[in-house]
RNA sequence: GCCGAAGUGGCGGAAUUGGUAGACGCAGCGGAUUCAAAAUCCGCCGCUGGUAACAGCGUGGGGGUUCAAGUCCCCCCUUCGGCACCA
């Protein structure tokens, strides 16, 4: 065996080998029990990230801890291939976003190979491919039919100079990224997915899903928002229509002193075609970004329209304003304002000097709303007939007198709106939709699927070629002419069933085949990045629902068990200028040439140039900051399971982790300790090995059970914990006992065989490459792929006496060893006897003795 | 602003069900080896006092519950993620 450890070499020897065997290739085998392991597919940028190293080590780690387990496991990848960087490098570089898209997936998919991530690649998709993409179009088509998809008008941000709509991340400070214009806000018609219809299954079923993070399921229960109210007309002094608002507080009715509705309602626009000021205002306002983030900080403001509701109970009249924080888009675009009991409605009366009426006396008792409003409930006060009623009891009696008068109904809302699924951007699906000439819509027949997307085209501007092109759009439905439709998906659309096309990836007849969907769906480990907790895994738990819907699979949620992975740091370092320009170097062209007494950074020189550069902390690995480090360079400089080893030790999956050179020269270390130790050991393994355990010395004894107990906390960190970072810690800690542990006799050698097979099996998921090879040193012909998990022994357990900690009042006085058998009576007998234990209690008296089998004994005295 | 997290030595982190705070790794310090260095190996390593035994303090800040709190409760501060057209 040679005596150093080379990843390079073996690194590509044993990837080379599952190639050629096809290791990772899965088909249905009805006789095993499946597991479905998947991480969210990457966005084809360019290259890997330090982020997708880490989900996918996380990915690997526990479909091939899973694999151990003997069961039949599933890891696929694809690439989530449409998107607008594409657009952005076609213009700055001038190729076509799909050339661009189809080079970057292939040098992706090598450094995913080069990585030793153990997938199926028989099953690779990409979205962009019309073979893919096809079905998605055929779905829509499907839900269109089923009445969940429409049309309607909604908001984009438009650019007036590139004649373009913009991403929200392509509006910056309220300009156009490249023309620098002040973006407006447009109306424009598009496609909707009923996704609120589905709101109450998507907010119950939550409960079903105990395999995923409270705090997921809590972020998309709020994001969901399902609250119940009253709807309310109010009465439009010398105006026809009613104005419609929904308030969950109807209890706070009496309270309402103005009405506020968004610039674009109908009652805005037409009091400003009397006033000119007020449609200068509205005008103002249109403008500004609808951004929830934004509209919640954004400066109150408003206008008076002139017009005056009636109140529905007191009859008074009450006006109606122009207000920048409501929005047309959400429920009527109407609000009643309570600014006694409601904060927002509070600053605005306050600053424009709007009475303010509180009809609620709180349960704290803290009647003051002179500097905020009470929105907790409590008993009404002037609030006519209505007066002294709990909120709920006056809730439930305002709420059915409306009714009576048929001016009120009670309605469950959402806060979820329905999905906007059309984008003005040519890298993307089309949206298999006709316009005919009657200026109806209608969808492309299935035997005309898919609308193939051009991929050979030039992009010069910020104008979609199928937008630009006035012949791609032209086509006949049932031999007249129609137009199809220039918008593209969202690409939440693809993302959305992608996992599902995996388990018949290669089939053509259908969107799924259900046959194969059923017997991998649903994905039994589910890992990604936490900033996807709320939106797409929403809409693929929605996605999931249409297709169980329309028959395709037979299970209500996708995912059983979601893991979260957290962000990785690195180091920042930067030169400010004499005016203030801020120029970020990457940590690799940084050294560090001085630390303080603790360690610490105290000072940075760029490598070319020798001059200092400024510390700017540990920060998310990001172009901005140039402080991504390239995996690609790690991995040749170290191999893949180091540095795989590292991401799975420097933190727990969710934590965030922090880049560290040494960090990831101390995982390397590790495992030339692991090959040296083999290595020493298969040195000497010619000589005779003994596996009788059955009279071992103390010591021995002590190491055996240290192996055991080892593979116990490894067993339970890796598969009922997900905590690797522990697991990990657990074999170091090992490795450091079984180099200081003797090879002189026979069963020492048994043993140290014993132990270092454990130790080989259980890196095998986290170091596969080294294992693979450690495994054959150890005389194993068998594929550790696929070889079974240790298991403890319950025999090595097992100890005679235990250590049990003293306290006096608290604090530890005192450590004893007792007799694992001892009772309640003995140990706190030695306890009191602990010598240091008397110091603390002798001159007081014992009022309390507290024992804690097995670990701990309290004694209170004074 | 709203929703969701996190805060523990010089640093990353551990402490799983309220029961020894600091496992494991990094950095640092001392030693061995070496002509020398790298690599490797051995030892020390929360802060303060003490030769030591040991004691006091210590898990963002303030209060509380408990025999016992990093862990539970209340208030506050700071940092991070999401907020619907980035993916």
């Amino acid at each position: 065996m040679q005596d150093n450890y080379d990843p390079a070499q073996i690194e590509s020897a044993v990837q080379q080998r599952w190639q050629r065997d096809k290791v990772f290739e899965v088909t249905e085998q009805q006789d095993k029990e499946k597991f479905y392991c998947l991480s969210m597919f990457p966005y084809p940028s360019g290259k890997l990230h330090m982020g997708h190293v880490r989900n996918y080590t996380l990915g690997d780690v526990v479909a091939r801890h899973q694999r151990m387990q003997g069961k039949n496991v599933l890891q696929p990848m694809g690439w989530d291939a449409f998107g607008l960087p594409a657009e952005n490098a076609a213009i700055q570089n001038e190729t076509a976003p799909a050339k661009w898209t189809y080079q970057n997936i292939d040098y992706m998919r090598n450094q995913l190979k080069s990585l030793g991530f153990g997938y199926d690649w028989s099953r690779e998709v990409a979205t962009c491919q019309p073979d893919y993409y096809r079905w998605e179009q055929w779905f829509f088509t499907k839900l269109y039919e089923k009445g969940l998809v429409y049309k309607k008008n909604a908001t984009v941000n438009w650019d007036p100079i590139d004649q373009t709509v913009l991403a929200n991340e392509q509006v910056i400070d309220g300009r156009g990224w490249r023309s620098g214009a002040k973006v407006e806000q447009k109306e424009i018609p598009q496609w909707f997915i009923k996704i609120t219809d589905y709101a109450d299954e998507l907010l119950d079923d939550l409960e079903q899903l105990d395999g995923w993070p409270e705090q997921v399921k809590t972020m998309q229960r709020n994001w969901i928002g399902r609250s119940e109210g009253v709807e309310i007309d109010f009465t439009v002094v010398d105006h026809e229509q009613p104005l419609t608002v929904y308030t969950t507080r109807p209890d706070t009715l009496y309270g309402v002193t103005y009405m506020a509705v968004a610039a674009q309602h109908p009652l805005a626009q037409q009091a400003a075609a009397a006033n000119p000021e007020l449609a200068a205002f509205i005008e103002s306002i249109k403008n500004s970004k609808m951004a929830e983030a934004e509209l919640a900080t954004i400066e109150k403001k408003g206008m008076p329209t002139g017009f005056f509701a009636t109140h529905p109970l007191t009859g008074e009249a009450v006006p109606i304003w122009v207000a920048n924080f409501v929005l047309m888009d959400y429920g009527s675009g109407a609000v009643m304002a309570v600014p006694a009991h409601d904060q927002r409605d509070w600053e605005f009366a306050t600053a424009y000097e709007l009475p303010i009426t509180p009809v609620i006396d709180p349960a704290t008792g803290d009647n003051d709303i002179a500097n905020a409003a009470i929105t907790e409930k409590g008993t009404t006060i002037n609030s006519g007939p209505y007066t002294g009623m709990s909120s709920d009891e006056a809730f439930e009696a305002i709420a059915k007198a409306l009714e009576e008068q048929g001016i009120g109904r009670r309605q469950v809302n959402y806060r979820l709106r329905d999905w906007g699924v059309s984008r003005q951007r040519y890298w993307g699906t089309p949206i298999p939709m006709l316009r005919l000439a009657d200026g109806s819509s209608a969808p492309v027949p299935a035997d005309q699927l898919p609308v193939r997307l051009p991929e050979d085209v030039v992009m010069n501007g910020n104008q979609s070629p199928l937008k630009a092109d006035p012949e791609w759009r032209k086509t006949t439905y049932n031999g007249a002419p129609a137009e199809h439709e220039t918008d593209t998906f969202d690409t939440f659309m693809e993302s959305s069933w992608y996992y599902a096309r995996y388990c018949s990836a290669n089939f053509d007849d259908g969107m799924l085949n259900p046959e194969q969907a059923n017997y991998w769906l649903p994905v039994d480990q589910y890992i990604g990045g936490i900033e996807h907790a709320i939106l797409h895994l929403l809409y693929a738990r929605f996605f999931h629902k249409l297709l169980r819907d329309t028959g395709l699979v037979n299970s209500d949620e996708p995912f059983k068990r979601l893991l979260t992975q957290g962000m990785v740091l690195a180091d920042s370092y930067y030169r400010e200028d004499q005016n203030g320009k801020i120029t970020w170097y990457s940590p690799v062209d940084v050294d560090i040439v001085e630390r303080d007494s603790k360690g610490r950074i105290a000072k940075a020189v760029l490598r070319s140039d020798g001059e200092e550069v400024t510390y700017g902390g540990m920060t998310k690995m990001s172009k901005s900051k140039n402080n991504g480090i390239d995996p690609q360079l790690m991995i040749d400089k170290y191999g893949a399971d180091t540095v795989r080893l590292f991401m799975m030790f420097a933190a727990p999956p969710e934590a965030t982790l922090e880049w560290s050179d040494s960090g990831v020269e101390g995982a390397q270390r590790f495992l030339r300790r692991v090959w040296r130790l083999v290595a020493d050991y298969t040195a000497v393994g010619e000589q005779q090995h003994s596996n009788d355990f059955s009279q071992l010395t103390a010591g021995q004894e002590d190491l055996r059970r240290d192996v055991h107990r080892t593979i116990e906390k490894v067993s339970d960190d890796m598969g009922r914990r997900q905590n690797f970072n522990t697991a990990i810690a657990a074999i170091m800690e090992l490795l450091n006992k079984l180099q200081k542990a003797p090879l002189e006799t026979p069963v020492d050698r048994g043993l140290m065989r014993e132990a270092l097979e454990a130790i080989v099996l259980m890196l095998a998921p986290v170091t596969p490459h080294l294992s693979e090879v450690l495994w054959a040193q150890l005389g194993h012909q068998d594929d550790i792929t696929f070889a079974p998990w240790p298991k403890a022994d319950p025999a090595a357990l097992t100890e005679s006496s235990i250590l049990v900690v003293v306290q006096v009042n608290g604090k530890v006085r005192g450590k004893i060893n007792v007799a694992a058998d001892a009772d309640q009576a003995t140990v706190i007998a030695a306890a009191t006897d602990d010598e240091n234990v008397q110091r603390f209690i002798a001159d007081k008296t014992i009022r309390k003795q507290i024992y804690v089998p097995g670990k701990l004994v309290n004694i209170v005295a004074n």
